[in-house]
DNA sequence: CGCAGCCTTGACCGTTTTCAATGAGGGTGG
DNA sequence: CCACCCTCATTGAAAACGGTCAAGGCTGCG
């Protein structure tokens, strides 16, 4: 799909060794196939091998180009004076990498791969001129900045839960999601993070999400082998994700534990 | 400043009731004064009142129009099935109100007035289809995009914090900051908002958020009075800040409640 | 093979949550 | 103008939860 395409856009004309795609690909990844179009199929982007641990965006750079997922998965970071790294989400396929910096055109949190990954390179400047004249770019841009606040909406639910159990169930369903928004299945998980991610971008200890995994593969709710996750009872699952903090109008509000027990019998 | 506005947009002309404004006075609110030029003088936005209470944006609702806030403050909100309402922020003066419904063209949260406030009505197609023509609207946009995700990310971080006291003092600061970037004082805050709102977004109890003030105010870090602060020692709150989770090289992690008896000290 | 990082599990202690009661403030209606 | 009510705020006490520290097993890599 990305032969002939014509090199309206970015950096010269590669000598054949780094791949290229259109932003006709760009917009399926992200879910948006229905706007591809002959203009979008003429945008040649370029793209970037990102082997795992690539610091693909630094915190703090101004703000060159923006990145978008091809292929594999990023953690966003950002990282306090005291060297404290707090994770504050994930990119997987069809997410654009760095978009916090559209506010002072400076990166306010780094991109680091997860694993051998892939991204289109996409140079501010020359991006924003052509989304005036093509519309789809445009809805592109937004669209990811709109989900970008979602997922981060999403983050802020989960650490908001009572119970580190709570927390951990409304992560794995939050990660279903986003991999089932992606035609992959929805109840194989292959985290990509590891415990210390999670925890960080939960705000709890490693050792607690360790747990939490291992007392929801107790009650049944899912499957655990290093960082293989398997969802076997979804519904479950939902039901313990639903256990907010103390209810508004003094309703039971049931422990994480007893919903847990309540569900397994 | 927007005597003689030509009305290029939006609703027509108003019977003179209703206030109107400028784009160059949007800018100007979000910081981006600079910006402003004829072009966006001509374009001449309502405004709309929003007695304290108001339910401004509505969950779930299609997105029609953006809010700019002129004057006021709001809380963003999402409430789950179980009627559980998740503070995801604030806005204030400059803020745009909507924007998590870029993604998928539908209100993701809620924007409730905190106080009596006003705002500037964005038609979401005439800006859209004004931005393609005013650089000026098309970067207010993505500046503004770009600013909610890196409130999001402070409040990531604000809700990371290990201790509550912590949090709080960070909660502080992080007002305090967007306060002064204003033009007003950065020292004497009155928050708009209940304890239970700030619990709320910080993922405490509401009970917690008290005792945590009255701990700092106890410090000497800062004056309580009702809904008033006055921030006495930024420096002493700074350094609370600082406290996270375990220091990632063996360092000394001294506990919060030590750090601020050795700044009281 | 040995090392390093990751993951898991255990025990203890501190903090926070929960439950409960009281007080202050603001608004409404008599 | 005052009484009343409701919400917000504060404080106390007990219990549970999660953090920290420590140790051991596991995997993958040099």
């Amino acid at each position: 799909m990305n032969a002939n395409v014509r090199p309206v856009f970015g950096i010269e004309i590669s000598r054949g060794r780094s791949a290229r795609c259109s932003a006709s690909d760009l917009l399926r990844w992200a879910g948006l196939g229905s706007l591809a179009c002959p203009q979008t199929d003429a945008v040649a982007l370029s793209m970037r091998r990102a082997p795992a641990g690539t610091v693909l965006v630094v915190e703090g750079q101004p703000l060159l180009q923006l990145y978008g997922v091809a292929a594999g998965s990023f953690k966003t970071t950002q990282t306090d004076r005291e060297g404290y790294e707090q994770v504050l989400g994930f990119g997987l396929r069809g997410d654009l990498l760095g978009l916090d910096a559209l506010c002072h055109q400076r990166h306010a949190s780094s991109a680091v791969a997860l694993e051998d990954s892939s991204v289109a390179v996409l140079p501010m400047q020359e991006f924003l001129m052509l989304g005036r004249q093509i519309p789809a770019l445009e809805c592109l841009l937004l669209h990811s900045a709109g989900a970008e606040l979602q997922y981060r909406s999403d983050t802020q639910y989960l650490m908001c839960a009572p119970s580190s159990e709570v927390r951990v169930a409304r992560f794995l369903m939050h990660i279903a999601q986003r991999q089932s928004a992606m035609g992959l299945s929805g109840r194989q998980l292959r985290l990509r993070m590891t415990r210390r991610d999670i925890a960080c971008c939960l705000g709890l200890a490693h050792e607690t999400v360790s747990r939490a995994l291992t007392a929801l593969a107790h009650h049944g709710c899912i499957g655990v082998s290093h960082r293989d996750i398997e969802i076997v009872d979804a519904q479950a699952l939902r039901e313990l994700q639903r256990v907010t903090r103390g209810s508004p109008r003094g309703r039971a509000p049931p422990t994480p534990a007893a919903v847990a027990d309540r569900l397994q019998a």
